[in-house]
Order: structure tokens, then sequence, then C-alpha cells
DNA sequence: GACGATACTGTTAGCGCTAACCTTGACGGG
DNA sequence: CCCGTCAAGGTTAGCGCTAACAGTATCGTC
């Protein structure tokens, strides 16, 4: 910068100014100062800019698990939000461990960012303290939180167990099973949802409720199928707590010829493209998780800028979605 | 970190020792400073350590999309590799577009990373000249280079295009046709792939081979099989250029009762989860998209500790898939 | 003609850390 | 007993930038 600054034959700060305080310098000369830079290679140091200015432009955004669509569209949510406003995410996977979740933080710290962005409620007490004890603000994304003075913005997971749920007893389904995998909080309140509607209605049955930690996948949803049969279960409805198991279990259902709907009713969650394809195509619920990361990282702005967000617990709702499949 | 030791009755730079270079503190005295320094909640600053350093310890990947399945299983296998190495990596996505790859390179040479890994060869005139006067090295995800010294890891686009239609030509399609969708330089290599195999059989007809700039997705699969249907096409077989793509066509023929293989024969490319479950399953070839990342991420960390890597180009090669679409 | 407002540009100091060099004391070998 | 060696810790200076304050010129206004 300071080559830079002699080249012109002003002083380094006008230099400085000219790419981060625009309107403080003249047109015609700040024209020049950027030329020059250009013409010289030079890039500003963001690590020398950060420790002076103490803000480090950056955000820290830690999702679960990067292979799983619906944050990777939060993620975009979030790009979309702070690449033109000049900030830029730190991206983390935390594989839905909250110790790793506290270890991510810890190392992101190191880069003072300005904002964080975190997915879920449920997180470790080193975390919670560390948070508590910074000065930048923090963001819940997916689920809600109603302590008072905290941060999100989601839908309500136990809300799209329950809508499901009670879609299925309205067509008719009266021995619906659930099957429950990854059991991170979302799939536990989806549980929840399920079980409360099932309850009021008389006809919840621990016995068809499947609980598997493992991830889920394609796979996972065809062999649950082929486990359904193998257990023999009087099932007439499966909810499955995603999208990927249902469409596992659709095609598996097709291929050993179990006609659904009328054999087995199959549903989702999270609307993922291609279960508006499937055959039959599958009965889901969207989340908006394009609208949430957006949400989120503009609430962050706000609070980066100081300004108190309009709404400080932002609900985005969900969209029930009834295909073929039930 | 000056607080800290004086807490602990030491100098500054023993504290940063105890964390940078632990080898270099007795080690109970280490541990009484890591002790002090967690109960006090320091946390190294990243930005300062960087600048008195010259080591940011960030990596800059540049992706083409995000929510192609592909790439963010190219950024699994760079992180597994990267963060036990304690590097960070600042992930762009350039959307296939050269000029915002050059546009977050720009802002990315801010953060002064060690190391740059690119998706491609397809770079502006300006971004190839940032790189070469940047003492950081590059290396190139996806595509093999040729150019000497250029480092690069991937596998031949090309061939996988050759390999697919001599396997149609095998099973004796004869009027095979190609969907291009995106138009990146990947796709096209499958293209030439396809043509000179069929060239080199006396059966390439540029009337079967369809271009379109769209995004590639499941919804634009689908219909082109309906386009195909209107424009009353003679292709016994279609090689789609990706899975996603061919999916789509895979469900809409079992919407309108087009017998896969036996009407029309169908093929794909990346051997995504879903194309094991389909009905019929999808022949496809595997690329080895997590273990280039690895092995960038790899080739990277050797370059970034001055050692030359084992090779400075290398292929990773395809895996052909037969199943029932063909 | 004095004055304040406005628009630019400059000076000084310091952000928090680490590279490079320096000091100290313990130890062992000849 | 001297000297070299080594481990452990300290001193000094500076990485590249920007906050805060301090000019300086220009202009309009009463």
């Amino acid at each position: 910068m300071a080559d830079v600054a002699e080249r012109v034959g002003v002083s380094a700060i006008t230099v400085s100014r000219a790419f981060k305080r625009p309107e403080l310098v003249g047109p015609e000369l700040r024209q020049r100062i950027l030329d020059i830079a250009q013409s010289m290679g030079y890039v500003p140091n963001q690590a020398a800019s950060a420790l002076a200015s103490a803000r480090s432009m950056t955000v820290a955004v830690l999702i679960p698990s990067m292979t799983n669509m619906v944050f990777v569209e939060t993620l975009a949510g979030i790009h979309d939000m702070l690449l033109p406003r000049g900030y830029r995410a730190l991206i983390g996977v935390t594989h839905y461990s909250p110790e790793e979740e506290e270890r991510l933080i810890r190392t992101y710290l190191q880069f003072q960012p300005d904002g964080i962005l975190l997915t879920g409620t449920d997180h470790t007490d080193v975390t919670r303290t560390y948070l508590s004890a910074l000065s930048s603000p923090t963001v819940h994304m997916m689920e809600l939180l109603d302590e008072p003075g905290s941060l999100s913005v989601g839908c309500s997971q136990e809300e799209g167990g329950r809508l499901m749920t009670t879609h299925l007893l309205e067509r008719g389904y009266r021995r619906i099973g659930f099957v429950a995998v990854q059991l991170d909080p979302r799939t536990l309140s989806r549980l929840d949802g399920y079980r409360h509607a099932l309850e009021e209605a008389g006809l919840y049955d621990e016995k068809r409720v499947w609980r598997l930690p493992d991830p889920s996948s394609i796979h996972l949803g065809a062999a649950m199928i082929d486990r359904l049969m193998a257990e023999n279960t009087d099932c007439d409805a499966v909810f499955f707590c995603n999208d990927d198991l249902a469409q596992g279990a659709l095609f598996q259902c097709q291929r050993r010829g179990i006609r659904v709907p009328e054999q087995l009713a199959i549903a989702g969650f999270n609307d993922l493209p291609a279960s508006a394809w499937t055959t039959p195509t599958l009965t889901t619920i969207a989340t908006p998780r394009y609208a949430i990361g957006r949400h989120a990282a503009a609430m962050l702005l706000d609070l980066m800028d100081g300004k108190e967000p309009p709404r400080r617990r932002v609900d985005l709702g969900l969209t029930f979605i009834a295909r073929e499949s039930t």
C-alpha cells in the first residue's frame, strides 16, 4: 500500500480510503489510485485490515452436513445475502455432533468473526459459554428458540410432523408408522409431532416407530422397506423423516411390486427435487431452507450494523404438498 | 496474549509458542499456559498471526456449483485432508463462469491464501496473470492439464464420453443421441468423446446431438424426453451428459410408458446415489470426485511445505458401471 | 471581510502476534 | 576446569493496515 501511495504521490491512508471508504476520496484521484494499484498487482491484505479495524468481514457458518441438500440450499441463501455486502462465510461441517460443533467454534473464533450462524439449538455448555462471552451476534437457523433475546429463523419441525400425520389420518390411514434416522433434534421434533397427532387420535403405537442412528440415505430407505416386510408390519402408511429415505422406499416398493399408496402409503419431508418425479410422486412437506438462509443472514447483517432486526424470532412456515404416494 | 502471559508469569512469546510450537516449551509450563488461557477465554487472533507470520493457514477453493453433488463431494475430500493439518478452506462458487471466478480470485487473494484449488482449466487471462504472479501454489481439479509444470488432479472426461459410447455400440445401439447441458468444458469433453467414438464407427450424426446452456436438473431431463418424442427422434439410445438429467429421463419414460432399454436406452454420467435405485437402474460412469478432492489437497499440502509432490499430474481414472437402462 | 461549513488529504499511533536473534543455566566430555 | 552443546525462555522490531484526530483549501453567507 505504501508503494502504491508513493507511485500515486499521496499518503497510504488515501490509498486505504480509495478502497474502503470511496466517498472520502476525490473521484478522479480515486480512479487513479485504483488504476495504479491494479497495474502494480496490489491487493489489500485482509489480515492487516482485520487487525487494524477489528472487523474481519467474516461470518462463521456451521451446518450439520454438506451432502444433505437442505443445508446446502440454506448456505446458498446465506451466501446470496452476505457476499453483496462484502462479508465472507467461513463454513464448518459439524456432522450432527455438538462436540464437533464446539471444536469448530473454537477454531473459528480465532478468525474473530463479525457474526455467527448456527444450525439447530442443541449446543454444548462450552459452546454456549463461548457465544455468550462474545460480542458478535449469533443467529440460530432451522429451529425456533423461545428464550427471550435469542435470535432464530426457521420453522416448526413439530408442526411439520403433525401436519403430515393429520393428512394421513384424513386420508383414512390408521396404522401409520414412522421411520426416524440420524436422530438429530429436528428429526425427533418431527417424531414428536407425529406422536402427538396420533395420541390425540388414540392411534399411537410405539411398535410402529423405528429409530435408527444411521445417517440418512436412499439405500437405507430401501432397506427399511425390506425390513418392514420381513417383520410383517401391519402399517398401512409410513411417514419417513425425510425425502431421501422416502425416495429409497418408493424405489424399493416398485422393485418388490408393492403398490403405493394402495398397499402402503409413503410420505417424506423436505421436498427434494426428485420427489416430484418418482413413481408415484411423493407426498411431502416443503421446508423454506433457502429463505431461512437469507433471513438469518439478513438478521445478522442488521445486528452487525448495530441495528435491531425487525423480529428476533422468524417462523417461515411449511408448505404441505399432497402427491400420489398417499 | 499479553494478559495470559502476565497471569502465568512468562513473556508473550512463550504463550505464542505454547500454542504454535509446543515442542519449544517445557511440558508442565505449556499445560499451565493452556489451562490459564482456557480459563480466561483467550483465543489466538488469527488475523494477527497471519500478519506476523505471513501464513494465513487458509486455502481458497473455487467450485462451479454447490447444488451439484459432484463438487460437494470433492469439497468433502478437500476438507478431510486439510482440516487435520490446520488449514481452513475458503469456499467460492463460480456458477460455471470464468468471469465470476476471476472476481472471486481477486476477493480471496486479499486473504493471502497459502494455496489455491481451482476447478477445471478454463480461466480468464486476468486470472492466469494473478495466479502466475502469486507465490502460493495452485492445483487444478477435475480436468487434467498437459502444460509442463502445471498441477492437476482429475480424470479424462473425453475418455468417459468415449467409454460410454463404445459400450452402447457394443450393446448394438446404432442411433445414439447425446444431450449436453450447462455446456461447461467437462460436458463438452464428454461430447467430444462421444463424437469421436461415433465417427470412428461411421455413425456420428449432428442431428442427434442436443446442446442446451440451461443448468442441469431432473426436470430438464424429463422435459428432454418429451421433446425427443415430440420431435419424433429416431434414437435407440440417449447418452445424457450427467445423472440428474438421465434420472429425469428415466422417470419420464416410466410415466409415459416408454420401455427402457427396449424402446430407448438411457445412460448417464457421475453415478449419483439414486442411480443404483431407479427403475430400471441407470448405466453410468463413476467419477472419483472425493478422491480428486483428497489428492488435490494432498498435493497442495506438499507444495505448501516446500516439498515437490510425487506427481504433478494425477489421473484417477473412471469406473464404468453397466446397469439395466442399457 | 470574517466565519462556519464542507470536502479532501495527512500524521500518529497501535491493532495482536511471531521471526530472528539473544541470554541463561545445566550438562557432559576431554 | 574449560568449552561446546542444548533446552528453555526472553527481547526487539515490525508484519500491513486503519481509527482518530488534525490540518488545509474552497465556498457561500451575512
